[in-house]
DNA sequence: AGTGAAAAATTTCACTC
DNA sequence: GAGTGAAATTTTTCACT
C-alpha cells in the first residue's frame, strides 16, 4: 500500500503525539473525524503503526547513564549467535543490540542509574555473555538528542 | 516524589502500551479507574512520563538500515561543540546523537533506506559537518531488539 | 484509595455524496 | 475516498465513604 501526503501528515503527528484526540488529530491534518479516523486505522492494521507507547524521562527514572557497548564474539556460528542474542535479550537494562558489519559483531545500547550500576550490569550480565571475545564500553556524557520518530 | 509498586506497574504497562483505556489500565494494576485515573495523570504532570508516541514499523516505511557514525572533532572548545551539535540536530535521518567519553567524540544513529540511501546522507549531511577531524560509519546488518521501555 | 454517578468528549458505524 | 450525524464507549470530574 503507498501513502499519500495526508498519511504522512498522520503519521508526523501521532510520531510527536500518540494520544492525540482523533479529533484534534483530523483538525491538523485538513480531514474530517471520520475520514481521519478510517486512515489512522489502515495505518495500523496495516502495520505502519506498530503501537503507542508512553515514553519515560530517564533523568527523573533515576537511570540517566547511557552507554554503548561493543562486542566482539569467538565465532560467527549461527548457534553462537544465536545463544548471544537469547542471553541479551535477557538483560533489562539493555535497550538495543544491533548486529553489525565491520569489527565490532554487536552494538548493545544500554541504560543504567550511574557508573557504579553500570559496574553491577557489567559484572551480573555482561561478563556472563557466552561466546564473547572482546568488549569495549562507551559512555555518553551527555544525550544531545534523541528521538523516536522516522523521517517521513 | 517517591514511586511505590503501583506506579510502576503502570509504567510498565503504558511503556508497552500507551494508548491503553484507563478502565483496562486499572483493571491491569489493580485498582479503581480513579484510582489508576488520578496516579496517570500525576505521573504526567510530576514529568515521569514525557509524553505519548506511535511507533513506525521502519521495514514498512522504508526506512530499514540503522548506521553508527562514530565521529572525532577537530578541537573541543564549547563553541564548536555547539556548532556541531546544532548542525546535527538539522539532519532529519539522525534519530540520536550522544557525547561521548573516550575517544570518539559523538556517536550519531542514522535511519536510512539502504546504503545508497546513506551514501547519499553522508555526502549530503555529514560531509558538511563543522569541525569533523574523523568519522567511522557502522552498519547494522540486523537489528536484534530495540525497546523504548525503560526496565522499571 | 475506593465507589457511584453525571457530564463531557471521543470513537465507531451506517449512510450519503 | 470524504462528509454527516447518531449511537456506543471512554474519559473526566465530583461528592462521599
Amino acid at each position: 500500500m503507498d501513502l499519500d501526503d495526508t498519511d504522512r501528515r498522520i503519521l508526523r503527528v501521532l510520531q510527536k503525539q500518540g494520544r492525540m484526540s482523533n479529533a484534534d488529530l483530523s483538525d491538523q491534518v485538513h480531514l474530517s473525524p471520520s475520514a481521519c479516523h478510517r486512515r489512522v486505522q489502515r495505518l495500523e492494521t496495516e502495520g505502519f503503526i506498530r503501537g503507542y507507547v508512553a515514553l519515560l524521562d530517564a533523568r527523573k527514572m533515576n537511570m540517566p547513564t547511557t552507554v554503548f557497548v561493543e562486542i566482539t564474539l569467538s565465532a560467527q556460528a549461527d548457534e553462537v549467535l544465536e545463544a548471544f542474542e537469547k542471553a541479551v535479550s535477557r538483560i533489562p537494562d539493555v535497550l538495543e543490540c544491533h548486529l553489525m558489519a565491520g569489527t565490532a559483531d554487536y552494538i548493545l545500547k544500554v541504560v543504567a542509574e550511574d557508573t557504579e550500576d553500570f559496574a553491577r550490569i557489567h559484572r551480573q550480565y555482561l561478563t556472563r555473555l557466552p561466546g564473547v571475545a572482546q568488549m569495549q564500553s562507551s559512555f555518553a556524557l551527555r544525550t544531545v538528542f534523541k528521538t523516536t520518530a522516522l523521517p517521513v
